[in-house]
DNA sequence: GTCTTAAATGCAACCCGGTTGCGGCTTATA
DNA sequence: TATAAGCCGCAACCGGGTTGCATTTAAGAC
């Protein structure tokens, strides 16, 4: 329970600080995987689902988390790192098990960015890498 | 209404060939962009959409037409392109435009492929990159 | 052609993640 | 303490996707 961390990290980014935004952005935070809306909705069971929607809402416009989608259909998040604003540069690789389900982060693997055609203006990226965790091979290891 | 394609198509992949199948296979190799589950319903009125959910599945399964998943909450689909199954390397770059709404195929782009580390199996692609494709910065350029 | 069987289809209902309207509560400021 | 702005919980809603089931269609046997 970081609190003075949490709370830190919402005032550097003129964020207002209640109970629950701290308990959603702690939740984050110690989460070793992007959480969706679901996952957060489990892990806080005394909040409200509209509230941490809400929440998560406020979050990414003030840079203090972004949201990826892995294809799952839920989309996921995760605390953003640096001290300033997350930039396309930041935006690392993530892969996704279709065995167990999982989202991991690969935070070392920057996403890779192609060249478009002339007049395509970049905002942001989305790359998934979709496959068999390392986990899940060595468990399925014998049948394949 | 290029019917004889469409029907060359499912046998060669082993698909039973209706009049259903030759519908959806048909508008989603008419269509420069890849399509919902929404967009096949409203051009084929006269279909349900459980039938085309499950005729995409099967295409799907028997490699008539892949999904991709740019991030707006519905999954869009298009024809295979090669003889051959689609493989990773087959897997282009896809545009989203926050302005518009669309996706563009960018079939000459490849998707990128990173190195993942030791253990992780790859499968599939997903990469799409989200910004204003050119026409509509045409159209909001004198405002920025 | 007719029968039989498996597959395909339409309909309606359902599921679930996401979203919203609104009344009540909390916080900030005077 | 009074007031206003913002936050929160509840409940209802929305839309894409999915499923169960009865009906229709197609493929093969006779």
């Amino acid at each position: 329970m970081e609190n003075r961390k949490c709370i830190d990290r919402l005032e550097q980014k003129g964020v207002r600080v209640t109970s629950i935004r701290i308990l959603v952005l702690g939740a984050l935070m110690e989460s070793s995987r992007p959480m969706s809306l679901a996952d957060l909705e489990k892990e806080l069971e005394t909040v409200d689902k509209s509230s941490i929607f809400r929440t998560l809402g406020i979050f990414e416009k003030h840079h203090v988390v972004h949201s990826i989608d892995d294809g799952t259909g839920s989309i996921k998040y995760e605390a953003c790192e640096g001290k300033d604003n997350c930039t396309i540069a930041d935006m690392h690789t993530h892969f996704y098990c279709e065995i167990c389900h999982r989202t991991f982060c690969l935070k070392d693997i920057t996403a890779p960015l192609v060249n478009l055609p002339d007049g395509f203006q970049v905002h942001s990226i989305n790359y998934i890498v979709k496959g068999v965790c390392p986990a899940c091979r060595r468990t399925v290891a014998g049948r394949s």
